[in-house]
DNA sequence: CGCCAGATTGACT
DNA sequence: GTCAATCTGGCGG
């Protein structure tokens, strides 16, 4: 199956579903007319108002992204890393997949962990507000790659929710583990 | 304004 | 195991 650019429609779900989805799925990442690729292989869904761990419950930036279109590219820096998030559902409903592990294709690096990925890939500020469905610079493709997909508690939070919102691809070795 | 916390990582005791 | 690095935003003075 040859790989198509994954469009707008398919951010428009719930952040649940698309970080589902979003896994065996490729992010291109296009650095001086060079392509670089990668496997999704570890997501996390974050909602807005009603989940604590979410950056929608602050009032800055961040939610203010969360409520633009689905697509959109949320870049957020913590502890010194940045973490790459795309902005899924309808504008105005502060739903978020991020991004903690990818696995390498055509290109050397270390992509096992949401604050690497980024620096392998060089996404940083400058990409944020962007969309993922529109530019160059980054996007995804689907290439027909169905993988098992386990879930559990998502990473790092002190007030998760009681659900199981962290997706990952079984027996992965670019899985982030703890 | 200063201080704290956080969806992290790496270096060091 | 501990600690610190950088950014954003909440809260207290």
């Amino acid at each position: 199956m040859k790989a198509r650019k994954i469009d707008k429609e398919f951010f428009l779900r719930d952040a649940e579903f698309v970080a589902r989805e979003l896994l065996g799925k490729i992010i291109v990442r296009k650095i001086n007319g060079k392509e670089f690729r990668a496997r999704i292989v570890e997501t996390e869904a974050y909602f807005g108002s009603e989940d604590p761990a979410s950056r929608a419950v602050q009032n800055g930036d961040l939610r203010r992204t969360m409520l633009m279109d689905a697509g959109t590219i949320l870049v957020y820096g913590i502890h010194n890393n940045w973490l790459v998030n795309f902005v899924t559902n309808k504008t105005g409903m502060a739903e978020a997949v991020l991004i903690r592990a990818l696995e390498p294709m055509n290109f050397e690096g270390n992509t096992k962990g949401p604050g690497l990925l980024t620096k392998s890939l060089k996404i940083k500020k400058d990409l944020h507000k962007k969309s993922v469905c529109e530019g160059d610079k980054i996007w995804v493709e689907d290439d027909g790659m169905n993988l098992d997909v386990c879930e559990d508690f998502r990473i790092g939070i002190r007030n998760d929710l009681p659900k199981k919102l962290r997706f990952y691809i079984k027996d992965n070795g670019w899985v982030s583990r703890r």
